[in-house]
DNA sequence: CTCCGTGCAAACTTTTTGCAACGGG
DNA sequence: CCCGTTGCAAAAAGTTTGCACGGAG
């Protein structure tokens, strides 16, 4: 995992170029596929499970998703969550996205929803990130609310 | 999953006659093998993975403490939370053990450690669920704050 | 006596991996 | 040509379930 010494794209406008680059700073390429996963989750815009993800990527075999997922994962490119459900979800990460954001899961159905993070909010969790390394002397990467709830299909 | 009509409490003294309560609403027994899980929970006071506990919890086939587990989340006493990796921790409710937490997560070994909750960082909590709510029709159930980070032996 | 709880083994779900073939640089 | 990427199938890890027995109420 490198530090990020490359300017943050504010927008997704040319999103394929910065995916591109940061997998060659992984030194990998930017293959079909893998651009396929990235569109996919642009287009859909929401932490998609792997069974959404095979929904919208037909003809990929789950094999070869879950291998680019992780390696766009460990490029940076896209990120994975746990959820309240077994099975894992993935999203591109904030800086792609051009967004800071936290997520809101159904208890029911187990979707995930992202809501953007406000500065008040985010004062807050800096503070209980510091509180958190003075308490349990981990050292704090970062930081990500998890609101559970009832999402409006499942009411 | 009920209101809870029962005065929370505060301390974990009579913890098992609370535990039984809530198992009986349920319609549930307080057996011997429930009884230690509940035991062991309280003595780590920290999530545990399936594999911690079987470790403190001997001579108890995996099986009857995932069953035991499924009946003592849904009875409200046990919570079980998803962590960065794929397994399931579980932890006494915050009712039982008698004080609201969050958490922080090692991003290397998947360990999980209790962060009590402060009144500054709860009311911004309530405000982002409330934020939440209206942005994405959830409505809110709990709020959970999942920190990343590194702990004191993977550093 | 009747269920609930328990153990064992097998099934199921999600994710990872070995191996061989393909193909871009 | 070489090495990274891909597909297939099998394995691994985590969790759930069917069935039968035994013990508590």
């Amino acid at each position: 995992m490198s530090l990020d010494m490359r300017p943050a794209p504010r927008l997704a406008d040319n999103l394929h170029d910065h995916v591109e680059a940061r997998l060659a700073d992984a030194g990998q390429r930017y293959t079909d596929g893998r651009r396929q996963l990235v569109e996919a989750l642009r287009r859909v815009d929401r932490p998609l499970t792997m069974y959404d993800i095979l929904t919208h990527v037909t003809d990929m075999p789950q094999s070869s998703a879950y291998r680019h997922l992780t390696v766009l994962a460990s490029s940076g490119v896209v990120h994975r969550l746990a959820g309240t459900d077994d099975s894992g979800h993935y999203e591109l990460t904030d800086e792609l996205s051009g967004r800071h954001h936290h997520h809101v899961t159904c208890a029911t159905c187990g979707t995930v929803a992202d809501i953007d993070a406000s500065s008040k909010l985010e004062r807050a969790l800096e503070q209980a990130a510091a509180l958190a390394a003075s308490e349990t002397g981990f050292v704090i990467d970062s930081h990500r609310i998890d609101l559970v709830g009832t999402c409006r299909n499942c009411r």
